[in-house]
DNA sequence: GAAAAAAGTTGAACTTGTTCAACACTCTTA
DNA sequence: TAAGAGTGTTGAACAAGTTCAACTTTTTTC
C-alpha cells in the first residue's frame, strides 16, 4: 500500500486508532512531480499540505536582490508546505521545486481544516509536529548565529548525510547563507 | 482580575467556552521575578510554560566560545519557555532572565499535559500558537540569511519598537548575531 | 555620594565572506 | 555529436563584520 510510509510517520508522532488513521489518510492523493517542476511558486496561495514519498524537494525564496535563499530540503518522509501562506492564505514567498522525479501525497487545505474539527487526533498530530518543527527552527537559528560558515557546513553534512549527497553545492550554499564560490573555497581548505 | 490579559491572548488565537477558559486559566499561578533573576538556567530541565504580565525577559544561550546568543525577547503578552527542554525533558540550552522587575503567570508541565487530554480547546490553542510561532521563525531565518546586519537592525527597530526601547544595545546586537562594537558603528553610519 | 560595574564609542589591524570574471567539467538535449 | 546550460574552481580586489584595547558615559550598589 502506497500510504504505509505516511501512516508510519504519523504514528511516530501520536497514537491513532486504526479507523481514525484510515480515515485521515483517505484524504491524501498521490501526485508525481517531474524533476525541476514546481509544486508551489512564489506569489501563489498555498492550498495543500504534502508528504514526500520519494525524490527530493527544495523550498526556497528569492529576495529583492535576486538571491536565492534555501529554507530547507525535503526528501522521503518529510512534510512539505508554505505554512505562512497556508495559514494566512496570503501570497507565498516560497517556491517548492522538485530536484528529481518525485512522488508526494497531498491533502487539500479545506479537508485538513475540516479534519481538525472532526478528529481530535489530527489536531494533536499537528500540534506535536508543529512543536517539533519549532524546536528544529530554534536550533537552526542558534547555529546560524553562533557558528561560522565552515562549522555550519560540516554540521549540515553530518545532520543530513542523505540530503547532502542529493543536492548540488550551489543549493547547499544557499541553505547555509553563503555564496557557492565561498563554499568551494571552504571545501578546499578542509584538505 | 489578574488573568484578563491571559484570557484575551488566548481568545485571540482560538475560541474557548467561558467555562473551559476559566478552568484552563485556573491552573496558572502568578510569580514575581526580580530584575536580573533567572526563570530558567542553561542545564536545568524546563518544567513550566509562562505568560508575561509585565516587565521584560531575554531568552538566550551561551555557546562554547562564551558568546551570548539572544533567541528572543518577551514582554507583556508574550509566552515564555524552552520548548525543546519542555518537550524532551532534556537539559535546557537556554537561559531565561528578567531584564527588569516582572510578573508572569506560570503553568506546570504536568498540568498542561493533562489538559491536552481533557480539553480539546487546549490542544487546538497550542496547535495554532505553535504554527504561528513557526511562521515567525521561518521569516526570521529568511531575514537572517538575506539581509545585512544594518537591514536586520532597522527591521528589528520597526518590528519591535516597544522592545527596542527597553533592552540594551549589547542585547540587541546579540539578537542580531553581531558584536556590540559593530552595532555601535552601524548606528553612527545612520546619521 | 563615592566607588564599582556595566554600557556605549572609537580606531587600527585583522578575518570572514563577497563579487566578478575567467576557465574547466559534466550533463542534457536537439 | 555539437551546442548549450548548469555546476564547480580559482584568483584578485573588495566589503562586511570581528577583535582587542583604550576611553567616556551612565547606571548600580553600598
Amino acid at each position: 500500500m502506497t500510504k504505509d510510509l505516511l501512516k508510519k510517520n504519523i504514528l511516530k508522532n501520536v497514537p491513532f486508532s486504526k479507523s481514525a488513521l484510515e480515515e485521515f489518510c483517505s484524504y491524501f492523493y498521490e501526485k508525481s512531480i517531474h524533476k525541476k517542476a514546481f509544486v508551489l511558486v512564489q506569489g501563489e496561495v498555498c492550498k495543500f499540505e504534502g508528504f514526500v514519498l520519494s525524490g527530493c524537494f527544495r523550498i526556497f525564496s528569492i529576495d529583492k536582490k535576486g538571491n536565492e535563499n534555501t529554507l530547507y530540503f525535503a526528501t522521503k518522509d518529510w512534510w512539505l508546505m508554505d505554512i505562512d501562506s497556508f495559514m494566512n492564505q496570503s501570497p507565498s514567498v516560497l517556491n517548492i521545486q522538485a530536484l528529481e522525479d518525485s512522488q508526494v501525497l497531498l491533502i487539500d487545505r479545506k479537508d485538513k481544516l475540516a479534519l481538525y474539527e472532526t478528529q481530535p487526533a489530527v489536531e494533536k498530530l499537528f500540534r506535536v509536529m508543529s512543536q517539533k518543527a519549532l524546536i528544529a527552527w530554534q536550533r537552526r537559528l542558534i547555529s546560524s548565529n553562533s557558528l561560522t560558515a565552515k562549522e555550519r557546513y560540516h554540521k549540515f553534512l553530518t545532520t543530513y548525510p542523505d540530503i547532502s549527497s542529493k543536492v548540488s553545492d550551489r543549493q547547499i550554499a544557499s541553505y547555509l547563507g553563503i555564496t557557492h564560490e565561498f563554499l568551494s573555497k571552504l571545501k578546499k581548505q578542509k584538505k
